[in-house]
DNA sequence: TTGTAGGCGTTATCAC
DNA sequence: GTGATAACGCCTACAA
């Protein structure tokens, strides 16, 4: 039921004043008197008045409005990073503008980049004073060529942050994680509670994340032990590729002792499939994964995993965001971003352990 | 890295037109000589000109944006419904600004109410389209008197749709969901399945979905067994709260025969506490829940669970806000939505249940 | 078919 | 200290 809305000139009237002097109590300003002041002001109480924000938009040139662009929103690590952007956001002063693209489960190519391309012309129009990209197309080793114009197009008109692994000489401003170092970290782990054959699951063949935490499970079979081909099962990020992935392997009739599973998720996955097998994890196999996911303390077995820190992730990109808005306003704090830990917990087996 | 920006006059410049030629063009519309309008289109397509939305809001009124007021994202319901709302504002047309007040967990009752009545401002000021409450205050028996005149201020302005219970006589548009029917038929199930003493834990004291759900608890218990007030263990809608309570209810050496869980995540915790005592689910005592969670299905056991059809509930609420906007484009089709439906797996016991 | 002019609500720049 | 007035970028009469 929208009723008529006031203006800055209905409240000038009602006050007996100029614009102008509505125009400076709103804003906090000096040389108002302070009778006329202390007036006009229990007149905007009183109406509950908001200044249109598109109005002031068209003079100040600023919306203060971030654009948000995420591929999957029900991805918790995303919906994390959101939720942690729209505080710091919100805390700077902005709100944000948010586009799912829905891209992360098996679409299309041609339709993700074109949903991605959509948002970015969106934001361009809606005249956002930045934009934060968290995955989607950008998270492929090798993006789309349209995609990276319109982002190249998008960069040159205004300030832009991508929360991804950085895609090489591509000159955007990324945010990453030490996924390699998380991968590592975990397969060194399952190594030193003496599981020798290790295989890897989920993952979305392609996608950068992917081979770079399949690159360092790589490196430290190849160091430590072997390295086959035939014990990485790539698929993508969710609990039914892990139970998929885990049952060829069941069936396959050669199990192996641990498994490093992509995400919380995928491990969950693949620890039902064991159970629907009479299996145990981890007494029969042990599972470890390469990112947490809130819950999964909540498990059985409560799964041993890696801490990205993915609060500082975002505060992180709003930092710099901010900064490319205003550097003076906004100087560049300190954007370090500890390395992952790790969180021995029960899937991966090791002696001794509790909670 | 922002560039100067385009206007309609510089475009209008150079295809040697004015102005309202090339905003025709823009908005498709007849009466522009053939051969103009190519040129100009061209001109269009080759700058990459997006016309400024804040000046088409001014002239307009509209601006194609609608206002999403979520109390906790990361709570995989809520998340659910922003993500399948972005989908169908999207297809018709509007984008979404996100106010994320993560007042769902446990703040300060006056914090609460600020940052939701600051979220209608921002709303306000920002002249969104149309406004969709998720959950929040609103949610609460019995809600704060500043933050329902807040409330009914914005209503006043601009459409509003709340996807939760409806607050008895506020006037307000609500989306619902059957949220008694949910327990007294979870209830019944564990009835059937032969437990007769039933605890009940999760769920926020003083919250309408805790007291629906309760209530359909306890007339059920009532009808068929009897209820305890010392059966019932309040806490909110998080896995720790349910890992806590069935912990408590374990220390208490009086185990009943099942428990009514609030939601899949108080469920997860609960079979987590007794797991950690040696007690197993099903076969010690049996679980089910109130509202299915992605992934339940993937747990250990899998989650005897009610699902709400909440991606319904999501077009729904686009559906009135669509129809508030404007009656005769959007007319109110159908806006039923399914009684929620029992999903049995195996937290229940109930044998020969399989997936 | 086309262009000119006025206005959307606010802020900023001036004189007063 | 205060109030006209000109933008901001676009759309929409209205005129031509």
């Amino acid at each position: 039921m929208p009723k008529k809305e006031l203006t800055i000139v209905e409240i000038a009237k009602m006050a007996g004043v100029s614009t102008s002097t509505v125009s400076r109590v709103l804003n906090k300003q000096d040389h108002v008197n302070p009778a006329k002041r202390q007036k006009v002001q229990e007149i905007l109480d009183r109406s509950g008045f908001q200044p249109s924000a598109t109005a002031r938009a068209m003079v100040s040139k600023r919306t203060n409005t971030f654009g948000v662009v995420v591929s999957d929103i029900n991805n918790p690590y995303f919906t994390t990073l959101v939720s942690q952007i729209e505080a710091a956001a919100k805390d700077a002063g902005y709100s944000l503008l948010l586009f799912n693209t829905q891209t992360a489960g098996g679409l299309q190519q041609s339709t993700i980049t074109t949903v991605e391309i959509e948002a970015f012309h969106r934001l361009e129009e809606k005249k956002v004073d930045g934009v934060l990209i968290l995955g989607g197309e950008i998270d492929r080793a090798d993006p789309d060529a349209d995609y990276l114009d319109a982002l190249h197009q998008l960069a040159q008109h205004l300030p832009v942050v991508i929360v991804a692994q950085p895609l090489k000489d591509s000159g955007f401003n990324f945010v990453a994680r030490y996924q390699k170092l998380a991968a590592t970290t975990i397969t060194q782990h399952l190594l030193a509670c003496g599981y020798h054959d290790i295989a890897f699951i989920g993952g979305e063949p392609g996608i950068t994340i992917t081979n770079e935490r399949l690159a360092g499970y790589r490196e430290i079979m190849e160091t430590y032990r072997t390295f086959r081909e035939d014990r990485v099962f790539l698929s993508d990020y969710y609990a039914q590729s892990g139970f998929d992935s885990m049952t060829e392997l069941i069936n396959q009739n050669d199990l192996p002792k641990a498994v490093v599973a992509i995400n919380d998720q995928v491990a969950l996955g693949a620890i039902r499939a064991l159970n629907d097998h009479g299996l145990n994890c981890p007494k029969d196999i042990a599972i470890a994964s390469c990112d947490a996911f809130p819950n999964s303390t909540f498990f059985t077995p409560r799964i041993t995993t890696i801490d990205h820190h993915n609060t500082r992730l975002a505060q992180i990109a709003v930092a710099k965001l901010l900064n490319a808005i205003s550097p003076k306003r906004y100087p560049l704090g300190d954007l370090s971003i500890e390395p992952p830990s790790l969180l021995i917990r029960e899937s991966s087996g090791l002696k001794g352990t509790k909670s």
